[in-house]
RNA sequence: CGGGACGUGGCGCAGUUUGGCAGCGCGCAGCGUUCGGGACGCUGAGGUCGCCGGUUCAAAUCCGGCCGUCCCGACCA
């Protein structure tokens, strides 16, 4: 392609309200446009990177037995009303009618119409099978964020698979587990597993891919030491015994005016240190108050308890709630002695004693609690988030959280949907038996984003060969010589009959904008033929990541070229 | 959903407090000088000031409503 002719609209400002790299990157380099929040038109150079993305992605899911299907974006409500979805699904879930009053919807995912698919399936000898496609999502997301990492509007791999049992489900899984780290491998992303709660997808296990990235949304604790890594709505620590001062008799009240904190109280007392109070939040789940405990000194990650709990529908109660059914207002609340409220304890206070909590009395705190004795815990329930530094519950060594990317999910589903949509298969035996299944993700543009957010440097892009928009990049120097214009004509020439994807920047610009354009889109390696070194029957070559250049004869330019980008290929294709 | 900001040529913004000719930078077009790291001069094109209504002799500016976008707190590829 010539540069002359390419559409490539690079910006000289940053975008306003940019606070993602590859956010500005992507929208100074031409890449994308935003039309609307969390909705962005792909140009030319972007359409290119996602195409080079939906290739990896398919080769490895063909590798792996995947079949591509292609799936519409409008589904019929009915479908949806059968699996649940049409009413548990808040929010996010557009909903709307045609003009014979049909309720139809945009698809968040495909679970149901590929389960639908599946209930074709009859026998157990179908099985099993993979299908997959990249389609178009669309979830009304309440904030999307700019740039390409959360949007409403964004295509994904989603893959199913379908198993005559848990055996087989767990092969699929692992399946994907390997397919998965050789696609980001493959895009230059050095990906970790980590064990993710499932969230609203059902199913019993899901597994992250997370790329530590401070732009990302996500924490993780990782032990270096045994491996064990999981997001922290999941991840679980050994939490340290504390001795506690001995105390004899029954709880005794103290006056606490206008302390509303732990770090008041913890400061005001010397015998109410964080991590010996009793911090008791209130929660509203189906209606109903429930207490949920933790230490003083710890904090509480809502999504555990969900997962818990199991139920979606949890929201912190509000002030007026509180004060009406305990009493009194938050910072002075306590569960001993109540009987009346669903009471869910975090481990970390079992067998504790001695300990100060609110008496349920604004400016009012107890002290000598003995959970055990004075207070009626229903659940014990690990609700508590894990923290940078914490004993891994492997193998005890230190934890380290990491802000990360969420580039890919994969969970197994089991009979969520299979059994209320009807996907069954009698199995050797002649017994119907429901499809076993999972679903695997990978968000295309998320991924795009995320290889920005790790390879690039105050002047752009550096692009993994694997998905630059163009390998190459010739960048004529005086274009206007004769000598200057038939060597980059002879060169592009050379590495376009070698299947190099090359640019050939034939502008009408100064040098320096040139340049300037060619590092800012990634553009993985740049020729620069010009006078003050073809006079010598030399072009330079330079390498966009390490920055380096050297001299090469024009004779030997094509080769050299081609060599280079064959090794890069091989390098990210080897891991 | 709760809270906060913004909306003015293609892009980034000033002007709004105190109503009075719609401006700046980048980009764009023409001409000239330049040309190996984002050049310079001259000339020029381009705007229903988000939308609707109100106040006023006069509204980008004041008032009301609506829409849109962004940011901070609970969800996901």
């Amino acid at each position: 392609m010539r540069w002359s002719q390419a559409y490539t609209p690079t910006l000289r400002d940053d975008p306003a309200d940019a606070e993602a790299a590859s956010h500005k990157l992507l929208v100074r380099g031409g890449f994308i446009r935003q039309l609307m929040a969390g909705s962005y038109s792909l140009l030319p150079l972007g359409r290119r990177v996602a195409t080079k993305i939906e290739r990896i992605i398919r080769e490895e899911m063909d590798a792996i037995g995947g079949q591509e299907f292609e799936l519409p974006v409008v589904h019929p409500g009915e479908v949806w009303k059968k699996s649940g979805r049409w009413d548990n699904v808040e929010g996010i879930l557009v909903k709307f009618q045609d003009r014979r009053g049909t309720d139809l919807l945009l698809a968040i995912t495909h679970e149901e119409i590929f389960t639908l698919l599946a209930t074709e399936l009859n026998s157990y000898r179908d099985l099993p099978q993979l299908w997959y496609h990249l389609q178009t999502k669309f979830r009304d997301e309440p904030r999307p964020k700019s740039g390409l990492l959360r949007v409403r509007e964004f295509v994904m791999k989603d893959s199913y698979s379908f198993d005559i049992d848990r055996a087989g489900l767990d092969r699929q899984f692992d399946l994907h587990n390997t397919a998965y780290r050789r696609i980001f491998s493959r895009m230059g992303l050095d990906a970790i597993a980590v064990q993710a709660s499932s969230g609203a997808m059902g199913g019993s296990e899901s597994v992250e891919f997370v790329v530590p990235s401070t732009a990302g949304e996500d924490d993780v604790a990782v032990c270096e030491s045994c491996g064990y890594a999981a997001n922290l709505e999941k991840a679980v620590a050994r939490v340290a015994p504390v001795a506690d001062e001995p105390w004899t008799g029954e709880p005794e009240r103290f006056a606490t005016p206008d302390i509303r904190t732990i770090a008041a109280l913890a400061e005001a007392f010397p015998f109410a240190a964080a991590e010996r109070q009793i911090k008791t939040l209130a929660y509203v789940a189906k209606g109903e108050i429930i207490l949920v405990l933790v230490r003083g000194d710890h904090e509480l990650m809502e999504q555990k308890l969900i997962d818990g709990l199991g139920d979606q529908d949890l929201r912190p109660a509000h002030p007026d709630e509180i004060k009406e059914a305990l009493g009194a207002l938050p910072g002075s609340l306590g569960a001993v002695g109540l009987t009346n409220f669903r009471i869910i304890a975090d481990p970390a206070l079992e067998s504790r004693t001695n300990m100060v909590t609110g008496a349920n009395e604004d400016d009012w705190h107890l002290r000598g609690v003995d959970v055990a004795r004075d207070i009626a815990v229903d659940d014990w329930l690990d609700v508590r988030r894990v923290r940078e530094g914490d004993s891994c519950p492997q193998c005890g060594s230190a934890l380290h959280v990491h802000r990360v990317i969420e580039v890919g999910h994969i969970f197994k589903l089991g009979t969520y949907y299979s059994v209320p949509l009807g996907a069954a298969v009698l199995d050797e035996n002649g017994v119907e038996r429901p499809i076993e299944m999972g679903s695997y993700g990978i968000g295309v543009g998320r991924n795009m984003a995320a290889v920005i957010e790790v390879h690039h440097d105050d002047r752009g892009i550096i692009w993994p060969i694997s998905l630059a928009p163009y390998e190459v990049v010739i960048t004529l120097v005086k274009g206007t010589e004769a000598s200057v214009a038939e060597a980059g004509d002879a060169l592009y020439q050379a590495l376009a009959e070698r299947g190099i994807e090359v640019l050939l920047d034939d502008r009408d610009e100064r040098p320096g904008v040139k340049f300037a354009d060619a590092e800012l889109i990634g553009i993985p390696y740049r020729i620069t033929i010009g006078p003050r070194t073809l006079g010598d029957g030399d072009v330079e070559f330079m390498d966009r990541s390490s920055g380096e250049t050297t001299r090469v004869p024009v004779v030997d330019a094509a080769d050299h070229i081609a060599a280079a980008v064959e090794r890069a290929h091989a390098a990210l294709a080897a891991g």
